[in-house]
DNA sequence: TTTTAAATTGCAACCGATTGCAAAAAAATT
DNA sequence: AATTTTTTTGCAATCGGTTGCAATTTAAAA
């Protein structure tokens, strides 16, 4: 448990000041580079280590981002980390990683405790169930900036970091009208986030676009749970008639969905082909293979952060930069695939 | 972008001095109680928000502990973090999760981050190919209490909380044997991290306790990719006389290992039956569904946190407690259920 | 050699909360 | 009423790095 080093120490034992300690470790312009050399041996040899409380302090400045994820164990978020994290640590920044686990409660204990910490901006994804951006308003009056990506909220107008939801949507509907699919339902969550919402109007304006008449039943709002999705497929065997084609917005619901209509004797694709949304890795792995829309997360946070780092570093000074939209892709595997 | 209040403007406003309010503010004892509630209110007034910086510099604590993992995306890793979080979040400290992708260097960067942010005490499990453990020397020789989970090294001498490796192992493989398997293989990762080593240990036991010779070649060691698992496939296919069960320490492995013998004609469980490890949500839904080892992931957690704020504060001022090991159940589904 | 400009270094005042010790005020005891 | 004890409060130093400004040294120009 040995004692601290501190700049005074490397002060003392080169005979020089404090201040110039502090700007040789910085790499500052003006110390004389042979100087320079001599402090930082210095104090690598005596395993100095920076002290950001005192810095922060003073500085009034903590080098971290805050990002606040409504959950971690999906492909998706953990690859828009690995983005965010790639740019931030590239620039220097820390990062503190925080998650609510949907709940609109802690997504807001998060908030309040990254505004404690003082972090220097924040990168959000909204969880299912946040009604409000009321705890985001600490941040915006204080000027730190925030970004929200995936699920946001329209009306706001801080920067969004989103994916083309809307063609993501239309693409997978008509993908399934072009297999032969006519009586094509669609099983979300809820309609009040926008990712889900702007996917419907896609599913929507595709189906009227290829003169298919929307049922009143052909929209099952779920959870994201097991057995949301268990009930859903109970419902979908109640159908009279039954559809022949499922978008549905996530390929857990989705796999599910297959899983326990196939108990029931339905044969996917020929019975009913689904596409799902995400590209987990269970898509890859449930038979069929899961037909789904691929989200690039990896580019979403490098974006996401590229920008919050331009905020924070004056390169873009106004709130120019409103919506990045950055395009997904569909995957077409045996889960939808009527045709050759 | 207003001012942030101090205790200084506090102290002003109600011309105290700043020691007071700085008192009153952490409900010591020694503050009347109606100075000090008229403290509270004018600091709630102000908009008053502590600054942690200042307080950790004066106090040279952070109040903070460090988690490093080897992966986010998993289930397991996920409710180990729900428990760390639980137990912390309670007793007031923070969180700073960090997480290593499996490799050896970002776990090594990620340590020594966390050593200069100063966590107080830090919680980790090895990424897969750590070598050895150097890169936490630092905080051992400066006292900072350092407690691994799941993936351990046995040599050191940390606290350390891992479940019963050699018994799950040992349980897998004798399930399988009572299932009528006599050919019984393991798919593993490296022997070189203690989960793998233990695990085999079981395996082997088990075979012996049974009268099975074990054959060189029932034993595959792979990575734990996706390709890992379809190349582990293809062995058992060119394996004469074809294994009849197969122990996975990973469920994602034998996800991926069953989806392509089933496309070479491979019944399962009648031809080979499974079982994997972790209890995986992917486990529920491939067909037939998973046989697993169940790990109490929030239970962990709890535990290494708990243990961790023990140390912190005093409570078990030696080393006492080494090894923590809880209990893991196996978990029997339609992959490995030959006989009713 | 003197003057001017440029490169280095140091001084000292911050940043805001904490806490040992002493002083002041209030309450209890003689 | 005087003394002792207990409660409250304040003083002032401290944690370690940063930075505007001034001082000093060195290099370049006259």
């Amino acid at each position: 448990m040995t004692k601290e080093i501190t700049i005074y120490d490397i002060a003392k034992e080169l005979n020089l000041s404090p201040a110039t300690i502090s700007r040789a470790l910085k790499d500052n312009q003006n110390v004389n580079k042979v100087t320079k050399k001599l402090i930082q041996d210095k104090a690598e040899e005596l395993g100095y280590r920076h002290n950001s409380f005192a810095s922060n302090l003073r500085k009034q400045k903590t080098h971290t981002i805050g990002v606040i994820v409504h959950e971690l164990n999906s492909n998706f978020i953990t690859s828009v980390l690995a983005g965010i994290e790639k740019i931030t640590t590239l620039a220097g920044y820390d990062l503190i990683i925080a998650h609510s686990s949907e709940s609109s409660a802690k997504e807001i204990a998060n908030a309040l405790n990254l505004f404690h910490k003082r972090v220097d901006g924040l990168i959000a994804s909204l969880s299912f169930d946040t009604a409000n951006l009321n705890h985001f308003n600490p941040f915006i009056e204080k000027g730190i900036p925030v970004i929200f990506f995936d699920r946001v909220e329209e009306l706001n107008k801080t920067t969004k970091v989103i994916i083309d939801n809307y063609k993501a949507g239309y693409k997978a509907t008509k993908h399934l009208i072009e297999q032969g699919c006519n009586k094509i339902i669609m099983i979300t969550a809820s309609l009040k986030r926008n990712v889900y919402a702007d996917r419907n109007k896609g599913y929507c304006d595709a189906l009227f676009d290829n003169n298919i008449h929307f049922e009143s039943d052909w929209l099952i709002i779920n959870k994201l749970s097991e057995q949301a999705a268990i009930d859903s497929a109970h419902r979908i065997m109640k159908m009279k008639p039954m559809p022949d084609g499922v978008f549905c917005t996530s390929d857990f619901t989705a796999a599910v969905c297959i899983k326990t209509l196939k108990e029931y004797g339905i044969r996917i694709p020929e019975d009913i082909a689904f596409v799902g949304f995400n590209n987990d890795v269970i898509g890859k792995i449930i038979e069929p293979n899961l037909t789904t829309i691929n989200y690039p997360g990896i580019d979403m946070g490098e974006m996401a952060a590229r920008n919050l780092i331009d905020k924070l570093t004056g390169v873009s000074d106004r709130m120019s930069t409103d919506s990045i939209i950055i395009s997904s892709e569909l995957i077409i595997r045996q889960s939808s695939l009527r045709k050759k």
